[in-house]
DNA sequence: AGCACGCCGACT
DNA sequence: GTCGGCGTGCTC
């Protein structure tokens, strides 16, 4: 007597699918990708099916029977599925996982999602345009919003994430009829569309390449300098997608920009247009997800997790961005955004584009190896050629709280000229340190190998690695000396001095910890671009791809910090984050400036930057990849290990040394402490393996996860893989 | 990850 | 004498 078993991937962190009894179930109604109600231990668990039920012989095992079918059609359809098991296979990650990270939370919870309903664009009335001049002046909200869809229709939701806070607005000016729907029409060429701006000569030439590209997977880098006009080749090539009736998935690096780039896609083609990520409610997620799957929509903007949002008509996948790190997820499932972005455009047999005005060695790597197309825009659309670079040497230089005269002179001769000026430091805070100037003391984070950094706009201290707050001590605690000095330089600092120093402009700081509230961020790029906000200080979330029109100046206050980076992107992602900085700068006929404090103005790399650019210190660096056979020469995995109790990461680590397969082209380094060894209380290291070959790699670790989840020792701590890590520590 | 089972310390 | 600490083992 046999029975009909089905394999199901079920959330939990173990490397394998679970057989189930079909019983009576219906063969048809059980098809891979339906989810599934399952006991599991004690407990019910919802899972997917991930193989038709097969015919099995009744050995000794008692399989218990599935409790529930959840969907009438396979929620996942064939090529997310595969994606799926491709992501458990390649990242050696538990397929359940796998599956739990590519649904929205209430379809994972095995919730039932309606896609349906219309979007609608909002778009501005005769009756709008009429009464928009005779506003009164306290009417900003309504004017803005106004404005705003005066440009072009767009939905609600674009609206509300570009302009937080227009809801009220909205439903006024609706009420008075000023605004109206319209249904967004499938497809391009709607009537709300707006017309394509003219290409410059290069522009169309590439674009020109990109769409005589033969059908199917193709894949391309478009290496364009910042401000040459990227997003219209991306829009152009939807064009022609959504008229073959296809949808596009684009991807950006963080929420912040994903706002504008929706906002962009549905102004031109009064289309269907939503965006996909963390910002938004799991209800608004899980909508988004069903209604691209239904082919509702025709393009997703979306973060890293937007990879795995099903597409019924795939036409397109667009990187923008590509070189960010933030598209690799850095705990749990650490997949890759961009990568499976590729993987996911060859099994859709659509073409796949990489943009990016400072590629990933390993792109540039890919491109000059053939695997993808390479097309360069080197000109900006408007702006004049790039900005002049310079250099501060620091060494002997009189600072005034960490900015040199001759960066504060360029400042003022930028503002007095109309322009906006942009200071760059990737250091969050008032302060990196807190000393005791009688005993030396350094407010140190119990639970880190780290500093605790003085923040002053809530004061207190705050450490950046695991989130431990104290409030800021009158006298040291050591000493009970009362001199306590800040040491160094955070943005809020920078702002500080800045206000001090600039009185009566406007001075704003741009980093995560005053960009906490959704909408902030666009609210101040608002009064950016108005040329309300003269100076900017902030981290990196000003190198990310935000247009500036007006700005003149930028000056990046810390290079050594990133010139010593103890890893080994660090370098590369310095040229990245410089050259992008440097990207921001120049209006319409005025090159701009840019001036970076240093004190090692001779640094060969730093040279290579400055005097020969980014293409040539992206070459210098992949030499120097290959010589050290680093990736994109070699492939990495590394084995993470994190223990309350000294030591026993790394004894764990050496005995998972001692059981890795006999040598097959694979290398084994380490163990070693992570680069800060304590964290959030947990000891950390890891072992890192090296191969030339992708495969040898992934059959040494295959056989390796084994034999260390039979490990006594690794059921003590928490280990994980991590393939194609993002950075060493 | 949960969740139960199991075998040693301070409480009503 | 029990309540409960978290080590260990299992989940079709």
């Amino acid at each position: 007597m046999g029975v009909r078993l089905v394999s199901v991937a079920v959330p939990a962190p173990l490397r394998r699918l679970f057989d189930y009894d079909a019983g009576d179930l219906d063969s048809a109604r059980l098809r891979p990708g339906v989810r599934v109600r399952v006991p599991f231990g004690r407990r019910e668990q919802v899972g997917v099916v991930v193989e038709a039920p097969r015919e099995a012989e009744a050995g000794g095992f008692d399989y218990r029977p599935v409790t529930a079918v959840l969907d009438d059609e396979p929620l996942l359809d064939a090529e997310l599925l595969a994606l799926c098991r491709w992501v458990a296979d390649y990242y050696h990650h538990p397929p359940g996982e796998v599956f739990a990270a590519a649904l929205p939370a209430p379809l994972r919870k095995g919730g039932a999602v309606q896609a349906g309903a219309k979007q609608n664009l909002l778009r501005l009335t005769a009756e709008g345009t009429a009464a928009l001049p005779n506003l009164p002046a306290r009417s900003a909200a309504l004017r803005a919003l106004l404005e705003k869809v005066g440009d072009g229709a767009l939905s609600r939701s674009t609206l509300l994430e570009v302009m937080p806070k227009s809801g009220a607005a909205i439903r006024r000016a609706l009420e008075r009829g000023w605004l109206e729907h319209v249904a967004a029409e499938p497809g391009a060429a709607s009537f709300t569309a707006e017309t394509p701006p003219p290409l410059s000569a290069e522009q169309a030439a590439v674009l020109h390449e990109l769409q005589s590209l033969p059908e199917g997977y193709t894949a391309t880098l478009l290496e364009g300098v910042t401000g040459s006009g990227k997003t219209e080749i991306y829009l152009r090539l939807t064009a022609q997608a959504l008229e073959r009736g296809r949808q596009v998935l684009v991807l950006a690096p963080e929420i912040g920009l994903t706002p504008q780039l929706a906002e962009r896609f549905e102004r031109r083609f009064g289309a269907r247009v939503a965006s996909y990520h963390s910002g938004l409610s799991d209800a608004e997620r899980a909508r988004t997800w069903m209604r691209a799957r239904a082919g509702e929509l025709d393009v997703v903007v979306g973060t890293r997790s937007a990879v795995f949002v099903p597409l019924a008509r795939p036409g397109l996948i667009v990187v923008d961005e590509e070189h960010d790190g933030s598209y690799k997820q850095q705990e749990g499932l650490r997949y890759s955004a961009r990568d499976l972005a590729l993987i996911r455009a060859q099994r859709l047999k659509v073409p796949a584009l990489l943009g990016s005005a400072t590629p990933a060695l390993e792109s540039l790597h890919n491109a000059a190896t053939g695997r993808y197309r390479h097309l360069r825009l080197r000109q900006r659309v408007f702006a004049a050629a790039g900005p002049r670079i310079g250099v501060v040497d620091m060494r002997a230089q009189p600072l005034q709280h960490g900015l040199s005269r001759p960066l504060l002179e360029a400042v003022e001769r930028h503002l007095a000229a109309g322009g906006q000026a942009l200071l760059f430091l990737n250091r969050r805070g008032y302060a990196p340190a807190l000393l005791c100037h009688d005993c030396g003391w350094v407010a140190p984070c119990p639970h880190c190998d780290a500093r605790m950094v003085l923040h002053r706009g809530r004061p207190r201290l705050l450490c950046h690695h695991c989130g431990h707050v104290t409030p800021v001590p009158l006298t040291c605690p050591d000493c009970d000396g009362s001199e306590l000095v800040p040491v160094g330089q955070g943005t809020e600092r920078i702002e500080d001095a800045l206000r001090l120093r600039f009185p009566g402009q406007r001075v704003e700081r741009f980093d995560s910890d005053r960009l906490g509230r959704a909408g902030e961020l666009q609210r101040l790029l608002d009064d950016v671009r108005s040329g309300a906000i003269r100076i900017l200080v902030g981290t990196q979330v000003l190198a990310k791809g935000h247009d500036f029109a007006g700005l003149s100046f930028a000056g990046v206050l810390d290079v050594d910090q990133a010139l010593y980076g103890s890893d080994f992107r660090a370098m590369e992602r310095m040229g990245q984050q410089l050259t992008q900085v440097a990207g921001r700068v120049g209006r319409a006929g005025q090159p701009g400036e840019v001036l970076l404090q240093t004190h090692q103005p001779q640094h060969p790399m730093l040279r290579v930057l400055i005097e020969r650019g980014y293409p040539a210190f992206a070459e210098a660096l992949l030499r120097e990849r290959r010589d050290f056979g680093l990736p994109p020469f070699a492939h990495l995995a590394l084995l993470r290990a994190e223990a309350p109790q000294e030591g026993e990461a790394m004894h764990f680590l050496q005995e998972a040394r001692q059981a890795l397969p006999e040598a097959t082209g694979v290398e084994a380094l380490g163990p070693a402490p992570a680069g800060m060894q304590r964290r959030a209380g947990h000891f950390r290291a890891q072992l890192m393996l090296r191969s030339t070959s992708r495969a040898a790699l992934h059959r040494a670790l295959d056989s390796w996860i084994t034999r260390l989840e039979a490990l006594p020792a690794g059921r003590r701590l928490r280990w994980s893989i991590d393939v194609d890590p993002g950075d060493l520590f």
